[in-house]
DNA sequence: CTGTTAGCGCTTTCAG
DNA sequence: CTGAAAGCGCTAACAG
């Protein structure tokens, strides 16, 4: 591997100029500056990113934060992980992954003392989140995907809930719908503040009761059977249902599976819409599932930049981005039915 | 930040000895050593990661290479990316991901000469794999999920097709099916020479041959209109088909729907398996779907692994492991039918 | 068993 | 507009 001094000499200059070349620190003349980049490429020089680091302080690498979450994690994380390892790269940073497991912020102290990144992206955010507190009081260069209890000089980027919920409700309003449920994520990720598990069934609830209607939650554990049972209970709690909207995937085939015991069928005698959902997932029932797709793509990047633009920028101008969900409309949301019969299989 | 020199002298004791103690590169007496940690803690040292690499040419830094699939990235990808962090830092390296894109090897050639990483980690690999000629051409460490053309040298994993196929042809032999098609990714990545679109196919074919049993192939692309009319294919070409092999997700739904246009009911008169798939997927869809599944998250530490123990180790021996995928049997797979009506709708 | 010292390859003052 | 030189924080000879 040639390194700068070979370059250097190659094009008759001193080191140091070849550096300012490079960078563009400080003005060259164009012909040295031809003869070094000629250099450059004769000699196939590329520049030794840890060198450049350690002496510039700048490793020019963040790190995505990434909870191995008992959730578990599905094709909306992998989108935030691509998405930000794409924005990364185009912005010439790299970026390296940190799986902080169930990990005490002790962890991830000592990751980040290391020096090796500049900044990270934090997913999966809950209200009291005990890795903001520390990148918080450490002053760690950082942006979030989600929200927590006080985002003030955070940059960050969410889903809309609020915006999400209008549209759907919309959606179903439209349709006829009046009796609306919500199934929720598992109440263990509600109690603990997991965003997205309380901000949507707050906005659910506003929203429903803003435009006179009624609305129904209940929580759920991410399974089939769960998935079954609560919609189940649902029904008990409101006969008059006649849609959900669900922001839990793996409970789907549950709810599908419950509405064909009581032998209604999709969308005809009730509907379903799934939010902070995916194409992927949508596609994969009969009926397919109209959903609001989870942004992720852009959350990743967006939050990526957002970080990149503060650790390049002179002040650190915050900013907080929400985007709505996009609606889908596929085979399982329907006109209201006017009336319905039950046929309680077996 | 302190850095060595100042645990050296907090401790007493000369900079080498520090570094000496941390790395165990040369003795150090208990009571030197004892005090260097006490000074370590006190201070809130932490060793910087771009030093050290800088000085012993070692980053403790890999990549996982990572192209943006056209065949687009599912859970399976997903778990690749977690085993392989979760596998580097248990073996206190760092993870970047490297999403190559446009796979010009000279892109990928780059980013090795920066020296930011020690090695690679390949996924999606095909037959003739420019990256993996780079790799070897310049001689750089790597080790691939997957296989090639000439494996030879090479560190690799990847998923037991023979195994595999054995296992879910024998599944399905039990159950009475003599006539099994089999459903592969797009035509387009089986002449990419794509390694799991090659090799299940073979395998299916060698082990339908193998158990004089009809055997029937198909390309799909993945989706649910595709998988739909390839499955009809199927069925024309053989009509005594009662069961079909699937390594193609998206193209499941299809499936299903062609099946309940005929009136048949699964698994009564039609089985179904899914190889190289993921229970997150199979659970999606009613009925469940018997699945053989993929084994990556041991794919991805394994490959991580033997890329680390290549990377310390002084003399690099290579080794290849076959996983094969874990049958699951789930609702879509039964008792061959004796006698089927075909009743096709509208 | 411990200390001294020469770099690793680059950035960035400080001088021209 | 360009050079010289002092580090960045650490590893690894080389000496004892």
């Amino acid at each position: 591997m040639p390194t700068m001094q070979d370059v250097a000499r190659h094009a008759g200059v001193a080191l140091s100029t070849v550096s300012y070349a490079i960078n563009g620190t400080r003005p060259i003349s164009e012909e040295t500056r031809q003869r070094i980049f000629d250099a450059m490429e004769e000699l196939g020089y590329r520049p030794n990113a840890l060198a450049r680091g350690l002496a510039s302080k700048r490793s020019r690498i963040i790190a995505l934060l990434f909870p191995a979450a008992k959730r578990g994690l599905g094709l909306t994380e992998l989108e935030f992980v691509i998405s930000a390892a794409n924005a990364a790269r185009e912005n010439g940073y790299h970026l390296v992954l940190w799986s902080t497991e169930i990990r005490s912020a002790a962890e991830l102290q000592q990751l980040m003392q290391q020096g090796l990144v500049d900044g990270v992206v934090v997913m999966e955010i809950h209200d009291q989140d005990e890795r903001i507190e520390l990148l918080r009081t450490i002053d760690f260069p950082f942006a979030m995907i989600g929200r927590c209890a006080d985002n003030s000089e955070i940059n960050h980027v969410d889903i809309d809930f609020g915006q999400t919920m209008q549209t759907v409700i919309a959606h179903l309003m439209g349709l006829g719908h009046t009796h609306i449920g919500f199934l929720n994520h598992a109440r263990e990720e509600f109690e603990a503040g997991y965003g997205p598990a309380v901000r949507a069934q707050t906005r659910f609830l506003e929203t429903m009761a803003a435009n006179g209607l009624h609305g129904t939650t209940r929580f759920c554990e991410p399974s089939l059977e769960n998935g079954h049972r609560t919609v189940n209970e649902l029904l008990a709690e409101d006969p008059d249902l006649t849609a959900v909207i669900v922001m839990n995937d793996r409970a789907i085939p549950g709810i599908l599976r419950a509405i064909a015991d009581r032998g209604w069928r999709i969308p005809a005698d009730f509907s379903i819409v799934a939010v902070v959902s995916s194409a992927r997932a949508a596609e994969m029932t009969i009926p397919t599932i109209t959903t609001a797709e989870a942004p992720a793509y852009e959350l990743g990047s967006l939050a990526t930049e957002m970080l990149i633009h503060q650790l390049e920028g002179e002040k650190k101008e915050i900013s907080e981005r929400l985007i709505p969900c996009k609606l889908v409309a596929r085979e399982s949301s329907g006109q209201c039915p006017g009336e319905r019969v039950e046929l309680q299989k077996n």
